[in-house]
DNA sequence: GTCTATAGCCCGATAGAC
DNA sequence: GTCTATCGGGCTATAGAC
């Protein structure tokens, strides 16, 4: 493998697990099998490599946006998205995890990664709001559903699971919730009569 | 006032807002207007100021247990526990902020503190779930309520919009979340008839 | 492109006077 | 209790050989 790919998984790694300031240049070239030295000519300095490693690391975040759930009815292409998203985080628990640190930095390294990330929830909070949107003119979904604050309910549910996922770390809670969700927040907006709650 | 208290507040300031790692001793007793030698002699090293800067901030957290909802009908007293949760942490925005910080670190100094969080969050589900367990008893609420899991959903989406309110602050959907929070999450518990999502 | 060696800085922590 | 002075070490970054 190149040095220079080497260097970057490595500072990946170690930036998404340790952090920025507890992660040495030392380590890395250690961890990588190269000199400091050749990490310094490779990248202009530490917060080069860091940007470096921060945009891969994101890079699986951007793609996958298009999804094959047309035909679906909503109720259905909403429990996907929701599944396809708990998928996601689950297996990309330690950059997400990455992630939410930079954004809780605020005035950081991370000035430039807070307006993809905000993207990246925008697209998604739209994407579930357009679905209630088709689903309400085409009487799939009742008549009283409001596409745009429904759908922030269920990303907001969504990500106070994500959260509760870093309290309790294994919790089989966790999975109690996602399907409480379902049977609830997206189940009730399903059309033939106005659902409960519960 | 006493130095030692002048320094515990001049390092709660600084680690909440600049982290444990970027926030030096030099820096402290610089703010603090004291002498590096000074916060050594009063602390045994630079994690037993940080510890005690962690516990103090945490104080706010642990007292306001006991509230003054006895009287009311359950869904009054969600919502009243839903808008001194959003008060609170509006109110202590910089601190949580740190705390989901530390949270995600891990392994680090906030080993103890991780089991605080937590019972912190599961007294707030229990006491919503008990509150909405007695209106179920009561009919107030419907018959169909499912204490436990409802209280987690509310609880999900309140720390989804805490989250949120990080991804893009002063937002003003957040009060429109909030508010869509409160119109079906809470008000869909209320017994009469099984009502509507939205 | 890759290395060794080292400069120069800031850090946490200690010694010891007052 | 509070200070000044300083030690030893790790850090980023550079110099220069190959």
């Amino acid at each position: 493998m190149d040095a220079r790919e080497k260097i970057i998984e490595t500072a990946m790694r170690l930036f998404a697990t340790k952090g920025y300031g507890n992660t040495s240049l030392a380590q890395v070239a250690k961890e990588a099998q190269v000199s400091k030295a050749l990490i310094l000519w490779h990248f202009a300095n530490k917060d080069g490599l860091f940007r470096t490693a921060v945009q891969r690391t994101f890079e699986p975040y951007s793609i996958n946006v298009a999804h094959h759930l047309d035909g679906l009815p909503a109720v259905d292409q909403i429990k996907r998205l929701v599944d396809d998203y708990y998928a996601f985080v689950s297996k990309n628990a330690y950059s997400v995890k990455f992630f939410l640190g930079l954004l809780l930095d605020a005035d950081e390294r991370s000035h430039d990664l807070v307006p993809q990330l905000a993207g990246l929830q925008g697209m998604f909070r739209s994407l579930l709001a357009e679905i209630i949107g088709t689903g309400r003119q085409s009487g799939t979904l009742h008549a009283g559903v409001q596409p745009e604050p429904d759908a922030g309910l269920i990303v907001n549910a969504l990500y106070g699971i994500l959260l509760q996922g870093f309290l309790s770390p294994g919790s089989e809670r966790l999975l109690e919730d996602l399907g409480h969700l379902k049977a609830t927040l997206v189940e009730g907006l399903r059309s033939p009569h106005a659902p409960a709650l519960s």
